[in-house]
Order: structure tokens, then C-alpha cells, then sequence
DNA sequence: CTTGACTCCGTACCATGGTACGGAACTTAT
DNA sequence: ATAAGTTCCGTACCATGGTACGGAGTCAAG
């Protein structure tokens, strides 16, 4: 979507300020391809709204588990219109997101296991690597 | 707890087929302290069943979440009898696991969304930023 | 007792996701 | 108009968690 309306006003700090990341980060996306690099104006790069958007759907993804190529690609196909590709993307990553959260589940009984074995009172080692069934 | 009566018979290659993992990730953990460097038996150093647990923990342990050096800190602990160092260790482990699986049950949600409204036949770009709530 | 496989060790290299530095150009406030 | 603050750009560096390489030593089978 062209917006022509955008106000591009922000400097480059503004916009890492507004995604809570530093300058350099930002650079470091312009290189890697995930945020454009506008053309200078007055001197200096200007950036709108749509970058910021952008700039906080990568730490969403992150969050997701996204390495920086998926990302990459995610952003490319919200630009293009390929709704398979997207879709078939982001059913592959959910897959993959329910087996790592059903690991972490597994691995927080564990914790939660050597918490309660583990009590004050006893002597001798903590049952560390029994709790992890190992 | 000294076990003599372990045989120590295996070889690195054998210990690294054991634990899934290559012969140089098991020099590297020796190098970060994870796992001991045993004396040199007819030449060659030999291992046993207590390596093959803390190597089979390190990667249950990796699964939780904890850094290699996090877990160097348990498997001290562990050796050691310090019981309320070892409960806190796992109790903070615990909340940030909590805290690591709600951001990832919400970013499922995300992805959910979006598989569900990049339906096919629409025509333009999938909502995949929006899906994200950006 | 030679051949092939494995071990030992140091050092170099890799990907990922940044962070830091330094000098020049530019903008903004006084 | 000058000083302070940003931006620009290339390049270097960092942590994490490994992986690869090369030469020498050692071990086991034929």
C-alpha cells in the first residue's frame, strides 16, 4: 500500500527510539534488508509510520521465535500478494512454535519438580540431574 | 558422589555418539568446564556413565532455556550442597520459563490469526503485520 | 608391523544478532 | 556564526554455541 500521505518526518533516532532499539540496530535492518533505507531529504534520511510498524512487527516476530530471515521473508510476502506462501509460512512456524512451547512445558515441570525436591532441611545434593530425568 | 566403581570405558567418540552430539562439542564443553577432563588411561582418555548424564542433562537443561554457562552454575550446585542456592537458581529459572511461555502463547495466537484471516481467494496482501497487532 | 581409525590439541572459522568507534557531513539552538 | 547534537558510513568488535582443520600421537586388526 503507497501512502503518499505519510508524513515521513522521523529522523533515524526517532524511529529507534519509537521501536525501542538503538540507532544502530536500525542500520543493522537496513542492511540485512528488513527496513528500507529511504532517500536523503534535506541531508539527512527521513522515516513515517510504515517503519515503525515494521520495525516493531520484528520484535513481535522475534518474540515468535522468527529468526531475522524468516522475518525478512514474512515482510516481503505482506508486500507481495502470495496468501499461500504467507499461509503456508506461518503454518510451518506455528507448528514448530506448539513443539518448542510443549519442550519448554516439559522442561518447566522439571524446574518445578526440582523446586519441590529440593526443600530446605535435608542435606546431600539437590537432585539436579535427576529432575531433568537424566 | 564417587562412583569407582564406574568403568570409564568410553572413548570421546563413544561419550559424543551417547549424548547426541559431535566429538568437538564435547571438547568445547570441557573448555567452558561443563564436563571434566578426565587423566589420560593407556593414552586416551576414558569416560563413563556419570559424563554421559551431564551431557544428556546440558541438552535437557539447553531445552529449559538456560545458557551453557547457567548451567555450569547447576551442575556446581549440584556437586555441591548448597540447598537454597540450587531452589532459588530453579525458582527464578522457573518465572523467566513462565514469562518466555506466555510471550510464546501469545505470539501463537498472532500466528493463529493470521493463518485463519490469509484465507484463500481474498485477493491482496495477508494482514500479516496486523495479525501481529502493529 | 603396517594400515586405518580414532584421539589429542591448538587455533581458526562460522552464524546469529547485534554494539561500538571514529571522522566527516549536516541540523538545530543560542 | 558557532557550538552542540545528530546523522552517515565503513569497519571492527562482541557473546553465544558451536564446527572445522591439521599435524602428531595412539590403538586395534590383519
Amino acid at each position: 500500500m503507497v501512502r503518499s500521505q505519510d508524513p515521513q518526518e522521523l529522523t533515524i533516532g526517532k524511529l529507534a527510539a519509537a521501536g525501542g532499539v538503538g540507532v544502530e540496530t536500525i542500520r543493522f535492518y537496513q542492511r540485512k534488508g528488513l527496513l528500507a533505507t529511504p532517500k536523503r531529504l534535506e541531508g539527512v534520511r527521513r522515516y513515517g509510520g510504515e517503519d515503525v510498524r515494521r520495525l516493531r512487527f520484528i520484535k513481535q516476530a522475534q518474540t515468535a521465535g522468527f529468526t531475522l530471515e524468516e522475518i525478512g521473508e514474512l515482510l516481503a510476502l505482506d508486500a507481495g500478494h502470495n496468501r499461500s506462501a504467507a499461509r503456508e509460512l506461518a503454518r510451518k512456524r506455528l507448528e514448530q512454535l506448539d513443539a518448542r512451547i510443549g519442550e519448554l512445558n516439559r522442561a518447566r515441570e522439571a524446574l518445578r519438580k526440582l523446586v519441590s525436591e529440593c526443600a530446605e532441611g535435608k542435606t546431600g545434593p539437590c537432585p539436579i540431574l535427576a529432575s531433568f530425568g537424566v
